[in-house]
DNA sequence: GAACTCTACTAAATCGATTTATTTACAAGA
DNA sequence: TCTTGTAAATAAATCGATTTAGTAGAGTTC
């Protein structure tokens, strides 16, 4: 790899270094018409690419954000990604992708890499256990917006679902079929993970709503191996639960390979709705009635809000902007 | 944001800057004990992180390696970034994920910004349209692997799948379980894209071995909104096939589909293999027979490869690299 | 005590661009 | 003829690190 530099062009073209420069940057009307015509020559014929590295040294933005996902093998964050990557690429940005597979260990030092290496901003669904590193951020007054999750009291601006209503939607349809004994099971709440707290604290609001009393024993949060454990749990129970609330998606796919291993029948033995749209839901024996994330319009709108902050356009928005999910319905309930 | 700089923390310490460089760069037997306790105090007040553009300039390498995916809503897509990430991660490199979205030029723009930000190497899944383009970077002799797909005739290494023998997976399942009427479905082979053409001619090559005539009409190939017709043209032949291989995790998402609309029963009406696992294969009604392709050890081996391109270690490696899927059997077929 | 070696440090060059200040050449105006 | 203005171009400073070459001072050796 032979390395043509601003020099180079400039030796070749027989004018000077910030000449060169100039017509990088297109300020043409510092130089004649033959003078840009010789640079023009010049980075032709030596297939001269500028040093980007060199350049944002001194200019500061990298055209670069960061997003720092909790876990790349999610169908949301994939969506999320491939939504947030189109809306930069409009805006002449890349993305660096980082995937912090939930440890909060390894968010940092994304986070702290993306910095360093002088990324305009990032988007990160955050893990909750860096708070210090949020704070940071915040009082260099870095551009970052959240994604996903809430984390308290820090005031950065934020794009989540409205999960409260997520299960309310589930709750009504379920209701409105006749059921009463209703379960949720979400992944597990370990590190209060504000999704999964909402929607269970949306499913207990819902049933209140209908003059249902909720039972604690209705209520599983685990890792994904041990919910079939849980499901276990719930049919031992002298009420079985007549449906239950898949938290996201990898909790329904637990749930339907227990169904499957059981031979349960579904809706006739027992009801399901799940959070998240999921490939199959519309072609499953029963189709999965589900609640779905409007993945693109919430990439669509943290994407803005963190340009807004990079470009110090519009007034400053600290907000959680919460979006409504809609509610898929087939034949599982 | 404040700039904390070198020249900072070495006024703070007392000490020049070459000083604290060497303490960055843990060369700590250029200097007293006393004045690696200084510095480290002043880095530790200033709360400074150097400044990794800086850095790179000078030092050439960036710790950063581009991935280019042909889309990344593949899940096959996203185990290969997971994987690589992880590989990278422990060797200390970041990765960039860009998302050609199957467009050329697109592709080309991404390969272009990564090198102009001087990414250290990079793994792409090629559309296979820009040929200027790859031989550009291997005469430059920068550092490239190509996933998944082959370009004939450019020596650039490569790791894809054992395509043919895929498809012979399959086939000898079907064969073994009495079927003789088979086809297969891929995606579009538009730009010809190896895997899907390989897939389609290792079918063809099964059946001979097994002294089955190949029957064109059994061989369809479209986008995933025509699979449907597709389906239908296959059902409306006069020897309608038993069996389907789906090319893909796309097509069999269609397939599944439209025997779910019409009521056709698997593996009865229809036995079904599709190429590549998906999440529900083991809980579908019925389970779904798969050729599951060893994505973590193929992101592993081209990992390895672009390391040792970027490290120069190990001898040159332009070969294509096959590695062999496994099937995995259930009951749709 | 001259010559040499080490240790602990520093000054200055460098990476490849951008940007500011300055220079040159030439034409217009008084 | 002597300013003055302007267009075109350049030299030099800058960004924030690394790296090379060099130096001061203490200790060793003969």
């Amino acid at each position: 790899m032979k390395a043509i530099t601003i020099t180079d062009v400039a030796k070749h073209a027989k004018v000077s270094k910030s000449t060169v420069s100039q017509y990088l940057n297109k300020r043409y009307e510092y130089m004649s018409e033959k003078t840009r015509k010789k640079i023009e020559e010049a980075i032709e014929e030596l297939n001269y690419q500028p040093n980007i590295i060199a350049r944002s040294l001194k200019q500061k933005s990298t055209f670069t954000v960061g997003v720092v996902v909790a876990n790349i093998l999610h169908t949301f964050s994939t969506q999320i990604i491939r939504a947030i990557e189109n809306y930069f690429y409009k805006h002449g940005f890349q993305i660096i992708v980082c995937n912090a597979d939930d440890q909060p260990e390894k968010e940092k030092n994304y986070i702290e890499m993306l910095r360093a290496k002088q990324v305009d901003g990032i988007i990160i669904f955050p893990t909750g256990d860096n708070l210090d590193l949020y704070k940071r951020m915040k009082s260099d007054q870095f551009p970052v917006v959240f994604m996903d999750r809430a984390i308290e009291e820090l005031n950065i601006a934020t794009v989540m679902l409205d999960n409260h209503f997520a299960s309310k939607l589930a709750v009504d349809q379920f209701v409105e079929k006749g059921y009463e004994n209703i379960a949720i099971i979400t992944t597990s709440i370990f590190r209060n993970i504000s999704p999964r707290l909402e929607r269970i604290q949306g499913y207990k609001e819902a049933l209140e709503l209908h003059g249902i009393p909720v039972n604690l024993d209705y209520i599983k949060t685990a890792d994904a191996e041990e919910i079939s454990d849980k499901l276990s749990e719930l049919f031992e129970l002298k009420n079985p639960p007549q449906a239950i609330l898949a938290g996201n998606d990898i909790v329904l796919n637990e749930v339907l390979r227990y169904m499957k291993k059981h031979n349960m029948n579904i809706p006739d033995d027992v009801a399901v709705i799940g959070i998240d749209e999921v490939s199959y839901a519309d072609f499953y024996t029963p189709t999965i009635t589900t609640v779905n994330q409007p993945a693109i319009e919430m990439a669509n709108q943290a994407a803005q809000l963190l340009l807004n902050q990079i470009n110090k356009t519009g007034k400053e928005d600290t907000s959680v902007h919460r979006l409504k999910p809609t509610l898929l319905l087939r034949n599982s309930c």
